[in-house]
Order: structure tokens, then sequence, then C-alpha cells
DNA sequence: CCTCCGATTGCGTATTTTGCAACGCGCATT
DNA sequence: AATGCGCGTTGCAAAATACGCAATCGGAGG
């Protein structure tokens, strides 16, 4: 619609990638330097992209300022913050925070595990929809009809001998995700991590956000992993009375219609 | 230099705190409605903003989704990632990262207290040149020439009874600073919190960055929180070494030219 | 000292963006 | 239930703005 904005914006996040210089770049949106040189410098006066000698462009401070005060805005992860911690520490495991919006699921927020071996993510990283626990957690809450569009946009790429390829076995699993009230993913989109994932509920009884802890498989086996489940539990009721949740609701909000 | 891009990246930065409303931010902007539509319309194809409701704008999820991914490019992040953490654990007080780029300090990492009075900061956030244990580090490693210019540019202003508020006296801690090895902000930029801050260094002998660590007063007096320096002073050179800082330089490297 | 390569700038053109005004839509009010 | 109001949205024509070009500048290397 606006293709000055439009082209500084891919700019920007062309920039994600690494340092880029100004040929590189007039290159990747298709205008003459001077053209690219005016975006950039637009862009440098607010910050977002900033020089680095004098051939390299880089991504300025502004946008992780503006980022990650943008991220600490969100109610549920100041919220979600203690309780997600404590887990962390008291498991030692890396724990995920992560929101469904605008159709993606998004790591909002992270806690590193302190073994050697790491899953690895991001904040702001997009979860895949078909193979995580916190998708499955957040598409689960999301009404029927919704939900229909959502899975018949899907993709279900085969990332690894559990993925789960199949809509209606996609929406079979979420059925039972809804009932137990937390969801696993087996080894469904990396061979050597498993995963839990539970809701964490607001005021109104829906779903704010998941937590998910995410083990690689040689340091527990899935009976393991589902040892933790309750402290998971715990956690994301903890994270959800601080979100406002109240657990005496009219019996739909926390374990489904049973 | 490009009037709409840079009447978007000003909505973007307004938009940073917090979600608005369509005619709060053609307001900001001084343009129609229309024109502000536009904008946000593109903005929102690149997922720089989304829709909250359908009055409200707000940041969207490429913002953290490029921020944190050109964070992670960051060298020096990455290297002092785990000594960093190690601080954390083992004292339980609020360790930064910070870095100078283009003339201004900011946080490019943070590990959290776990104590319940905490300092606010945030990565991305722009620390106060004259009153910070991290940028009295960075500042002290700058060129003789290139020092005078960014003093003299700089502003002084009283936030404490501590506060370093004359040129001279600044440019005379930083001398300190250069021979310790290591700042400290005696309560010279909040009331109730002082820090110390040491340099890692990279494969030239160069600051890369600082590591601190803030300590409010009533957790620990300022000889307590001294008490802590060698702590400090070894997290830096773990850092250091895995930024390929070699110990066995020309003797300027570590502690000044003595 | 000269040459070459990339960044930078002034300028005229026309593409792009803008403001306007009319329209549509949902919500609240009576 | 009907009406009005506020806000988002769209089509259009004017003109401001961004564009490409080509000339210039400035620094690095021979």
């Amino acid at each position: 619609m606006s293709q000055s904005l439009d082209r500084a914006l891919t700019l920007v996040a062309q920039l994600a990638t690494g340092p880029k210089t100004l040929d590189e770049l007039s290159g990747v949106i298709d205008v003459h330097k001077s053209t690219a040189l005016r975006l950039l410098r637009t862009l440098e006066s607010h910050r977002f992209v900033q020089r680095e000698g004098v051939h390299h462009y880089r991504l300025g401070t502004a946008m992780f300022d503006l980022a990650n005060r943008a991220l600490e805005e969100r109610d549920v992860r100041r919220s979600a913050e203690r309780a997600l911690r404590d887990l962390n520490a008291r498991t030692g495991f890396t724990v995920h925070l992560a929101s469904y919006e605008a159709d993606e699921v998004i790591y909002i927020d992270k806690y590193d595990s302190t073994h050697p071996v790491r899953m690895y993510s991001r904040v702001g990283r997009r979860a895949p929809l078909h193979c995580t626990a916190v998708a499955k957690v957040l598409l689960a809450d999301l009404p029927e009809t919704r939900l229909r569009e959502v899975v018949d946009a899907m993709e279900f790429p085969k990332l690894t001998a559990n993925t789960i390829t199949d809509p209606a076995a996609y929406l079979a699993e979420l059925e039972l995700v809804r009932d137990r009230g937390y969801a696993v993913d087996d080894s469904e989109h990396e061979d050597f991590i498993h995963c839990l994932a539970a809701p964490i509920r607001g005021a109104g009884g829906d779903v704010l956000a998941a937590v998910s802890m995410s083990v690689p498989k040689v340091v527990l086996d899935f009976d393991g992993l589902m040892g933790h489940l309750e402290d998971l539990l715990e956690t994301a009721r903890a994270a959800s009375v601080e979100c406002g949740w109240t657990d005496t609701r009219e019996g739909r909000a926390v374990r489904g219609q049973d």
C-alpha cells in the first residue's frame, strides 16, 4: 500500500540476518542505490538501523528498545514471570511462555535450561502449529469454527517420526488436550526433545498463553517427563491466578465441561 | 528524508507505549486518518503492527522476532552468556550486559535478581552516561579525542545526592576506572541501588561490553557490595576469554599500563 | 600523484502519496 | 425497533514527494 514504507520494512527484515552493504540492500528491494540510501537514512534517524564501519548497515538499537518495551507491556508476561522463573529454577529445564496472536503462536518469554543440551528457540520466534505442545494448548481453546479455518490453512510437514501429519488426527489430539488440560509434544518437532505444555487462563477463564517445559530425551525419558506434569500444572495454575483467574468458576473454566 | 517512512516509524515508536486507536495515531503524526490507515496497513502486512480488537493497533510480532534475532547475532552476548548466568545464579543479584554503540550505552542482556527489590531496566534501554557503572567502563575505553567530544555533548542531570554533575569530575572518575579496571555507581543513578561494573575485552584487548551487578542498598551496604568485586572481575575475565581475549598480552590489556 | 570504487547530492519528472468527502457499519441511545 | 453517531474504509484528483539519473565527492590503493 505504501511503496517506500514497504521497501524500508523489507530492508529492515533483511538486516535482521546480519549487517549488509548499501549495494546488497538496494539489490534486495531492486531500486537505485540513492533510493536505498535515503530510506536507510530515515531509518537511521529513528535509530532503526545504524552504520557499522563505513560500508555496512545493521539493525539499530531502537528495534531492541521498542520490542522489549512492548514485550514488557504484555500483562501475561509480567504476571507469569514469577511462576515461570520458579519452575525453571526448580527443574533446571527450559521454560517457554507462548501466546496466540494474529494466527500464529509466538514465544513471548523464555527461561533457559541450565543443562548443556538445550532446545533452540528465541523470544519472538513463531512456533510451528502442528508439532509443538504450546500450539496445541493455544489452538485447543479456539472456537470450533475458527479452529476449522486455521487447521484448514495449516501445513503438516513431517519433522520427526512422531510428527502428526494428518488434520483429522490433529483435531483429535486437540480434543485430548482440551479434556486433559495439558499438551504433549512427544518428539514431534525435534527428535531429541519432548515437551509438556499447559494453559494459563485469565479472569474470563479463557486461555491467555501457554507455559511449556522442554526436556532433552537424553536427560529424561517420557515417563520422567510426565513425572513433572503436576509441577507444570501447578505453575500454570499459579500464573493463571496472577492473571486474575479464579478457580471457583462455573465448572467450564479449568478442566472442560465434564 | 522520506516522509511516509518517517511518519510510519513515528507510529511504531508510539505503539511501543501501548495499543492505540487510529485517531490517536493519526493525531500523533498529524495527518488524515486515511493516511495513517494506509501506513498501518503496510506495517501490518509486514507484521510490524497488528490489530487488537477492532479499534486498536499494537506492535506486531515481527518486531520481537527481528529484535531478538539481531540480539542473538551479537557475539558478545552469546559468548558472555554462560559467565553472566553463573554470576547471577551465584549471587542472586541483577546482572546486566551493556554495549556502547552509536554514541549510546544500551543494555543488551539482563539476568534478573531473585530478590524482591529490583532495579528497573530492560534490554534495549539506553543507560544514562554520567551515572551508571556500565557507561563509565565503556566510556573509559574510548580514545581521548572521541571521549572529549562525547563528554562535551553530555548532560549531567543530578539524579541523587551522589550524581556526578561536573564534566571534569567525570573525566577524573573515568581515569580512576581505567586504572582500577572496574567502575562503581555509588547510588548516583537511583538512591536505593548501587552497582559495580567491569569490562569484557575481545581478542584485540579493547572493551567490547561491560558486565554489571546491581544491588539494592537495603540488601548489601557499600562494603558488602565491594566484597563481590573479585567475583565480578572473575566473571568479566571468563567472558573476555570466551570473546577471544588472552591474558598474556603486552601488559596494557587488563589492568592499565602500570 | 593518480586512479578507481563506492557513497553522496542536485535536479527534473512522474509516480506515489495525500487529503477530501462520501459511504458503510456497528453500537448506543430514545 | 428505529435513528443517529462515531469510527473505519474507499475512490478520486491534485500535487507533493520519492525516484532514477548522472555528475561529484572522498577515500583507499597502486
